[in-house]
DNA sequence: GGTTTTTATATGCGTTAACATATCAATTAC
DNA sequence: GTAATTGATATGTTAACGCATATAAAAACC
């Protein structure tokens, strides 16, 4: 198997989480069968272009052949979508730790206001785990991939912040719980990774560069 | 077959024509049979996603992912890439009526500085026969597709014509030859497709809008 | 002029892998 | 606890892919 194909398949499985789409569903959507998106997303299989072009409709994707050219041009675009983004000059560690800092404040922020959500409180604390451990490229990039799915899910809730009356609890709104069940599928895979780089299953510290910390604030319960 | 597949594959087909590869070359380029890339041009099989991603890169081409909502966006940069293009008021048609009456004229106009380069008046001739034709959308996409493919060579040859001592022949430039072949192929397509459509073949008559026919000067043998 | 050689694309056939169906394990909601 | 949901696995069928060959055209050579 190629490691490009891999790349996409990562890219598809990004896509759908972003979205809050099961397998199953997604491949409802699609006419496929949810077996199959589980190994095309696992990188087992070589997926024909014509799943690969309906998977990717189906996630508001389109598949497009760009010139060499202007790759850097339609990066660029991309980036003007997403909040964060990394500098040419930032390495992928430490774009990784900023990630997991403004992540774990903006979830231990609204601890405060959704003080009967432990799931943003779980969130903060394998955070907190994760910036203690040295960070070689690999997982690094894999975090960054997770904790992009929850930018989404994690903004909406601010905004819900703001606009919600503050007697009844909001834990009844359909979006919130969506958003929450996000984070928690991402919460568990943040553990499932950190678990496994405890166990040394990943080459732990195989990059020269130690995690960029940045200490602030540390205000937790 | 989806009907996207043989779209990517047209686009792959289109930018191996514009490098002037052949089949052969292409297919030594990325390891594959020239036997597997004629399928995949004619849209018989539904290719791997390695497989398009590497052929595209042969071609200098990346596969990307595109979020839907920055498509117009990334369409506008390949558009100031070419010199052709396309605005929304027009319909695929009336542009394809453009690109071929530019065509027959830069054809036209080539012929006399070379007379002994039968090609370009075959296919200024063929162009004609096509310009009597009422266009359906499919059809017209596909003229729009092959006339892109000797925008290049078209334009190579009229900078010679500048360049060039007008005592010699150019016919022996290896560049020139190039283009003239490449000019060939692209006429006997534009021929194909216009016996299919007095073949009744495709669905002729099928599109309300008749053909944006612009009448300007017509001298030719 | 004809003949051969080269070049470019298309077509069978066998093998391997993608994809469909069904089932299973694990986590979560109830 | 049970029931439901999510993701992974085993097996059969179909199609992609590799190899060889066929066809067509132009080039080259005499």
């Amino acid at each position: 198997m190629a490691y490009l194909v891999e790349n996409v398949a990562q890219e598809l499985k990004t896509a759908r989480n972003k979205k809050g789409l099961s397998q199953r569903e997604l491949g409802a959507k699609v006419g496929v069968p949810q077996s199959h998106i589980s190994k095309i997303e696992n990188g087992a299989v070589d997926l024909k272009t014509s799943s690969l072009i309906e998977l990717a409709r189906a996630l508001d994707l389109e598949l497009m052949l760009v010139p060499r050219a202007l790759i850097p041009a339609v990066q660029g675009l991309q980036r003007g979508l997403t909040s964060r983004e990394r500098s040419p000059s930032q390495t992928l560690v430490e774009s990784a730790a900023k990630d997991l800092e403004r992540t774990r404040k903006a979830a231990q922020q609204l601890t405060r206001f959704f003080p009967d959500a432990r799931e943003l409180q779980e969130l903060a604390n394998t955070i907190k785990d994760l910036q203690n451990r040295r960070l070689a490229a690999s997982p690094a990039e894999q975090i960054r991939k997770l904790l992009e799915q929850i930018e989404a899910p994690i903004q909406a809730i601010k905004s819900m912040q703001k606009a919600q009356d503050p007697i009844e609890p909001i834990t009844s709104d359909q979006e919130f719980l969506k958003s929450v069940s996000q984070i928690n599928r991402v919460t568990r895979d943040l553990r499932h990774l950190r678990n496994a780089l405890a166990h040394g299953l990943s080459p732990s510290p195989q990059v020269p560069l130690p995690v960029y910390r940045l200490d602030e604030d540390d205000n937790d319960a």
